[in-house]
DNA sequence: ACGCCCGCCTGTAAGC
DNA sequence: TGCTTACAGGCGGGCG
């Protein structure tokens, strides 16, 4: 499940492989793909004859940046996965929902077994932030957008919700999943539960510099490949921070920290990993 | 304000 | 072995 790191790891393939490159022609194969569209066919007309000039990330979201100053968005949903094939005769994948060809030979192909993710075309941003409309309602970036650890206390302090909750809320912070949720909140030896607001200074720098450095260790890793919606780069190799997981995913096996044993809870049909010793 | 559920999906794996 | 069921979960929406 593609959270931040994953998709910033293929947004640093991306910029290589894309930028400069015209779009010759795009098919839709699969309309809920685009189905912020009215049709597919507006949707294709919006990028054909475009160039793609940036890379960029918001949280979860990929931004294309078009020589129009229009903005295409890839989100990866659950199982969403971006293809570059470098002719149009390789074989496609099952489930490849639209493929983007480039005049120059080539393609980018999205493939999505599971259609949580989409494609859409965004008007350029207005209001001088940068930000298109459809993406105005995300959070802080945990890693681009570096804040002092008294202004998070502020933020944190604000709210009443569980540190899990709100590590997953997109509007609070952008790019953090389940999976990542666990991670963060192990290496800051807090359990999910914690109320926000009831973090001491300590606390709230612990919870800081876990995020920070466990979503940039994930990516210098590229990130998180598991058995289930397996997580591909747009090469199609697996990432390898799965083994650097200390619990989501363990459950019943022993914390790399104390040897305790790994528990999984459920809440609001989430799973939620922990280790009970290591984290309070 | 917040917790929790549902619906959207399909591949995988566990259970009978 | 073969069928059925549960599970994975990002996100938007709804309900209490």
């Amino acid at each position: 499940m593609p959270e931040l790191p994953e998709v910033e790891t293929i947004r640093r393939d991306l910029q290589g492989e894309v930028v400069g490159r015209k779009i010759k022609s795009v098919e839709v194969r699969n309309g809920r793909t685009v189905r912020r569209h009215p049709s597919a066919k507006l949707f294709r007309a919006r990028l054909e004859g475009r160039t793609i000039t940036s890379v960029g990330r918001a949280g979860k979201y990929l931004l294309l940046g078009l020589d129009n100053d229009e903005v295409l968005v890839v989100h990866l949903g659950m199982s969403g996965q971006l293809q570059r094939a470098k002719s149009a005769k390789e074989p496609k994948a099952p489930h490849t929902h639209a493929v983007l060809t480039f005049t120059q030979g080539g393609q980018l192909r999205f493939v999505d077994p599971r259609t949580f993710g989409e494609l859409f075309v965004a008007e350029p941003p207005q209001d001088g932030s940068g930000r298109v409309a459809e993406l105005a309602h995300l959070g802080f970036d945990p890693l681009e957008d570096v804040m002092s650890w008294d202004r998070f206390w502020a933020l944190l302090a604000k709210r009443n919700v569980s540190l899990k909750a709100l590590l997953m809320d997109q509007e609070f912070v952008a790019g953090i999943g389940n999976m990542y949720a666990d991670e963060i909140l192990f290496a800051a030896g807090l359990r999910y539960d914690r109320v926000s607001s009831s973090l001491s200074s300590q606390e709230v720098r612990r919870l800081q510099r876990a995020m920070v450095e466990t979503l940039s260790e994930a990516i210098k890793r590229r990130g998180s490949s598991l058995a289930d919606a397996q997580y591909r780069d747009l090469f199609g190799e697996v990432g390898e921070y799965q083994g650097q997981h200390q619990v989501y995913d363990r459950e019943g096996k022993p914390c790399r920290r104390c040897r305790s044993i790994i528990v999984r809870v459920r809440s609001g049909g989430r799973s939620t990993f922990l280790c009970e010793h290591c984290q309070v």
